[in-house]
DNA sequence: TTCTAATATCTTGACATCAAGATAAATATA
DNA sequence: TATATTTATCTTGATGTCAAGATATTAGAA
């Protein structure tokens, strides 16, 4: 009997016309997230990062050499808006950890670049953080875990159809 | 090749070293639940609220006559902070949504409770919001869901074990 | 060429949230 | 009783985000 079951059960008491059976999919999603996020920011935060700025840095290590994109590369990466994106830059370059650097062949354009800095760091950081993400679905057998993740896959694909 | 597989075949290029598996499911969970906030979002809006301006409605709701909790019960219901919880009620109470009504056993405290103006937006919503979320697992056939659910229930379990 | 449209990024203002601390009342202890 | 502790809620200041609009540049059409 989880936290779930427990608001599923109010509701069967009070509107036992609704069926709550996709609520207990959809509440099990968000509280399980909210536990990895929780939990994933506490390595963010031993390096002195935050889930956003993880996540822009760890972008620009995995798309390869040079380590640079365009802020609209960035965004599309990261599904956040331009404005928020030209703050996580600012953060970024403050820091230390990433440069903008003009583009020659289109004025409007800049490259945000990771410096050597930012490359040191994000290459640790990834480390732990893979590291946070295995204990996290230790709750799981191997062979759940499987399971899991191809149900996961086949869901999100009915959202992320092309 | 979903999005989460292009991120995990980045980071086999780039750091061989790193096994990504547990990645796929943890990204997968943080994008699914983007697009079921997102889509459950505009249910809300359809009806002037938000998610957190619901969960309150809702929690009071569930919670059977009188329709009345404290703060401080809500707080632990919704996993906010107080502040957070004082906002949202403050902007609740704006609406007319809900009410403050002193509580005469003890004066630090009130009970938040819903008007009927409340009772009959969430009363209205709440069934709407319920056929937004059976939409938004019909990407996976009934048994498919059922073996998710509990594959859910076990590892939310992991984190939520008292 | 000159005007218009599209593109790339940044700025502004508003909002939800949190952490930490303030306020006030109830309860326990001396 | 008087004081200290706990409890319940609100306030404040900072942060991250978004939507809408501003600015500047490039590309296309007349």
């Amino acid at each position: 009997m989880d936290h779930v079951d427990k608001i599923a059960k109010q509701w069967n008491t009070e509107r036992p016309d609704l069926d709550v059976g996709a609520m207990e999919i959809v509440g099990r999603f968000g509280r399980i997230t909210n536990h990895l996020r929780d939990a994933m920011g506490k390595t963010f935060a031993d390096y002195g990062l935050n889930g956003a700025s993880f996540d822009v840095l760890a972008t620009l290590r995995r798309s390869g050499q040079p380590y640079a994109l365009s802020p609209g590369e960035l965004i599309k990466a990261t599904m956040v808006t331009s404005g928020t994106m030209t703050n996580r830059i600012d953060q970024l370059v403050k820091a230390g950890l990433v440069a903008r650097v003009k583009n020659r062949e289109d004025a409007r354009s800049f490259v945000i670049s990771l410096t050597d800095k930012g490359f040191d760091l994000i290459e640790r950081v990834v480390g732990e953080h893979v590291k946070t993400q295995q204990k996290l679905v230790e709750g799981l057998t191997p062979d759940e875990a499987l399971q899991l993740n191809e149900l996961l896959k086949k869901f999100l694909a009915h959202f992320e159809a092309e």
